[in-house]
DNA sequence: ACAGCGAATGTCAACGTTGACATATGTCAA
DNA sequence: TTGACATATGTCAACGTTGACATTCGCTGT
């Protein structure tokens, strides 16, 4: 099988006897093209397999690439993945096309990545930061016109529109929710401190329902798991206490499915729990678990609705946008504390 | 503020007061420069905001860009998820990017993004086919020597190399661990019959393993749901059948969540399940839910790996590799048939 | 003193496509 | 018959970058 080399605009020309010109007007649908020649260039054009050079085209025309570059910390992570989809099923009636990459929550990967994206010209960044990474870089492709909008966390040294979910107000309500079911030591568990906003937020969602509540902040309660088993052993840690909390708020998906099973395996069903973020399947646990439920296809398609009025001129300034949580109660947050 | 035009090559020489040329070489390493001027170039480069255009260096080199298109049918199915994040790790360390694109498991849009792929001189192709999908189409690149790989379902009318689970072996290892307990009445809830690989071919492992053990196959034990739901509902009607199964197979993940939620929610703790691909928190469910583990991470490795060997010539002949499943025993899947 | 050489830089064309403009042919009204 | 005009196509240059080749300069060895 000899290795073929692609047939350009210049091919098809050849093959049905006119110029590359009259090809790309066939093909752009612009300028006047007599039907029969219309017919026989796209039969070459099927003949030899042509696909247009998106490369060139965009080259010559001095127009960005009609993608978009998303930055997300994890692929598997299915928060990540439903707000892709909410992205993308957004502008796709745009003819735009979504690049991925993930940067494993890391600074230099997520740079590395936002320069492959600049050097494709996309059309717009949608950015999900990493804890420790730094936007001011991007100041000079926001001031040429590059739409750039941050997810789920804002942007750090950069003014830009952002959409990230209600977490203090989810955290307040969820750990409130607690307490009106007569807690008072109420463990929460979480990510590493201080670097991420989300655990920044949510952590002060939950001393704000504490301190209106009247209730002591007792550091002892917080515990720390980076991951669902780390998660798991902080529970464990919490329970040990010598004055253990009667509840939990677990502040991300991952460290509620650690909860839940720590909880499980300790065989804990009387310790109140509430996620913040939903679970598949949560419904079914023994209690069904009570969460702060985001909506992590609503901030895919808000944030995609923010890019594509920018991509259409909108200069207004930058905004962010808070997209609501939800109590979901189900039953492990209305455990009451025993006594 | 000012928009600004993104400065091209040309911009820094002139800025520097050599030729574009010259900054090529400084940013490709290439050729001999002054190590003046190469700081020079480098400080101009920075001050400026100077991003290079791959897309007029990729089509002056006459390579295709350094990215992988990938068509997944959902983006918010943590299966695909995973599998996408499988083949970014694997691919990253190589510097290519990853095009995701999710087709709504329809043809057309299949189809449109992989042209949209194509069009943007991707380096390789992998695609999750969707269910009507054919792919005689992409014969004449495959010819041009295009890698394309195909995950979880193999290609239609093109002979390529393949990735996927070892479904049937799969389902007949899960089927005939709920024979071994004693059941002879299994229903089987599934995916839509025929159209799709997955389905076809799990549904035979479960025929199979009937037939091994000298079972009859009962069509009215073959139910089907397109979701978790429809799922769910397909589960009440095979437990409201006159002669109900004392163990269920679901036959992918979105089934067995229907069958845990509708088995969940009529209190049937006594009917056996045993689910293909694993979920998070079966182990906390109760009963646990014992799975036949695929590996979607592994399936995407193993596909970036054949994707990268080929980019890397291999000409052999095409292969279709089979992931191994594990049989994850639990609980649910051990319950014996009542009598 | 000078050929010979390597280092540093420049010139030019080309990648595939399309915008701007030019040309050729046919049609129709005056 | 002329010219005005629309239709159909062609020519050329340019987008930003880099490969191939040319030029300039200072240095070395003889």
């Amino acid at each position: 099988m000899v290795e073929m080399r692609r047939p350009t605009m210049t091919d098809v020309a050849r093959e049905v006897g006119v110029t590359a010109k009259t090809v790309s007007r066939v093909l752009n649908d612009d300028g006047p093209v007599a039907v029969e020649t219309r017919e026989r260039v796209m039969a070459a054009v099927r003949r030899l397999g042509y696909q247009p050079n998106l490369m060139a085209r965009n080259m010559r025309v001095g127009a960005r690439d009609a993608a978009i570059g998303l930055v997300i910390p994890e692929m598997g992570n299915p928060f990540f993945g439903t707000v892709a989809g909410g992205i993308e099923s957004a502008v796709r009636a745009r003819g735009l096309i979504l690049i991925v990459g993930s940067s494993s929550e890391t600074a230099d990967l997520e740079l590395s990545l936002i320069a492959a994206f600049l050097a494709r010209r996309v059309s717009a960044l949608m950015i999900v930061p990493s804890a420790a990474s730094d936007h001011r870089h991007l100041r000079s492709e926001r001031a040429a016109g590059l739409p750039i909008v941050f997810l789920d966390r804002p942007a750090v040294g950069l003014t830009a529109d952002s959409v990230v979910s209600a977490n203090r107000e989810g955290a307040h309500s969820g750990v409130t929710h607690l307490i009106s079911y007569g807690h008072r030591r109420i463990g929460f568990v979480g990510d590493v401190p201080a670097a991420l906003y989300t655990r920044r937020e949510r952590f002060q969602g939950y001393r704000d329902a504490l301190e209106a509540a009247g209730l002591p902040f007792d550091r002892t309660l917080v515990d720390t798991g980076h991951d669902a088993d780390a998660a798991a052993r902080a529970t464990l840690r919490l329970l040990a206490l010598a004055d253990p909390p009667t509840a939990l708020f677990a502040a991300n998906n991952l460290a509620s499915m650690g909860a839940v099973v720590a909880l499980a395996k300790a065989g804990r069903k009387d310790v109140a729990l509430v996620g913040f973020d939903d679970l598949p399947l949560a419904e079914v646990l023994d209690p069904p678990l009570t969460v702060v439920a985001q909506d992590p296809a609503a901030i895919g398609v808000e944030a995609a609705e923010r890019v594509l009025s920018r991509l259409d001129g909108d200069r207004s300034r930058a905004r962010r946008l808070l997209v609501p949580t939800r109590l979901i109660v189900r039953g492990s947050g209305e455990l009451r504390p025993p006594g």
